[in-house]
DNA sequence: GTCTATACTGTGATAGAC
DNA sequence: GTCTATCACAGTATAGAC
């Protein structure tokens, strides 16, 4: 499970220039923000002149998109798949380990658009984001009527987002994939608790 | 308590230059990144020309180091009033309303610093807050053994974060001030009170 | 204290040699 | 497919009029 997206290099060739631009582009999104990144650094971060980054990616915008493409897709995927089994509790423990999942895999995707997505409007992958989000946010608090349990979901999600994107930047120790995904699901299955009583219960 | 920033405006003048253009540097800032923002748009924002915003502060980074320092002198005697009683769970208990309050006051400085502070080290106040949060995070997580507790502390304190600064990205609408305090206290609480509880026993 | 005018640097992007 | 050279432009910052 969370099959990893970077390949395994081919034998004696490199990662394909695409894929290398893009994963240094992914980076440096996430950690110095789309305008504070420059197509230099990326270039230079990927070993490659800033023309050809411009050959395989018509703009910068246009490496945006592709950076956070498959990670709003993956999202798309997860939360439609919440919106057919809204009603029980299981799907709610489902969704929340799909969500982790989702977090786990694309942490650097998420950090950028979380970080820039109210300033990047126009750029389709970010619309798209904004768009998935928004639905989940009211489709998920459409139940939700006092402001505790607004709070209580929004706590449990921004956390669990933020603490996969910025707790090391603080010296934190890696943890083990498992141990750390198995926590969050624990913490965030136990914000969400009461929420989920109270609904299947009236 | 949670006396606000921004001072009433004097009759018949506006508030001082300054403090305009402070208020409208920090809100590009929080939206748009530093790097993201430019002289001019912080000049049209407040209303004045870019040479203007260079003769108030000498430049941008002083404009940023100006934007955050309070909160960060703020969350410096935060945490300096919870080292002094680390001990006791009715201090606990008192950190989490203290830092529920920065929160709330200094939301856009949190917001800024949270989205940037890898990417502006070398500007004193990011550097500041760094060091601080660091201490945070280790004086906090030093009794902290399991990986699920130091998640804990982090979910719940980024998680809150968080849901300040962009919950309302979504279509939220906003919640009265009291109402909103008083549920993240609760909520932040409960996150670290298997933490309390095991250290209070211990 | 606020403005216009200007200098200089670095940016995203294009054209064309190899 | 990758590079060098070049362009037009926006960015920060400075000088000086008012």
């Amino acid at each position: 499970m969370t099959t990893s997206r970077i390949e395994p290099e081919a034998p004696s060739h490199r990662q394909s220039a695409s894929a290398e631009i893009l994963g240094a582009a992914l980076e440096q999104f996430a950690t110095a923000g789309f305008a504070g990144t420059s197509l230099q650094q990326i270039a230079d971060a990927a070993g490659y002149s800033k023309s050809s980054v411009l050959y395989h990616f018509t703009s910068k915008e246009a490496l945006l998109e592709a950076a956070i493409g498959p990670a709003v897709d993956r999202l798309e995927n997860v939360l439609s798949g919440l919106a057919r089994l809204r009603e029980s509790s299981e799907a709610r423990e489902l969704f929340v380990e799909e969500f982790i999942d989702f977090l786990l895999e694309y942490r650097l995707e998420v950090h950028t658009f979380i970080n820039q997505g109210q300033s990047l409007v126009g750029i389709p992958g970010i619309d798209r984001a904004n768009a998935v989000l928004g639905g989940l946010t009211s489709s998920f608090a459409a139940g939700l009527t006092t402001v505790e349990e607004k709070l209580r979901f929004g706590v449990a999600l921004g956390g669990a987002a933020y603490e996969l994107v910025a707790s090391m930047n603080f010296g934190d120790e890696e943890f083990p994939h498992e141990e750390r995904r198995s926590a969050l699901i624990t913490i965030v299955s136990e914000l969400l608790a009461p929420i989920q009583n109270r609904q299947t219960t009236a």
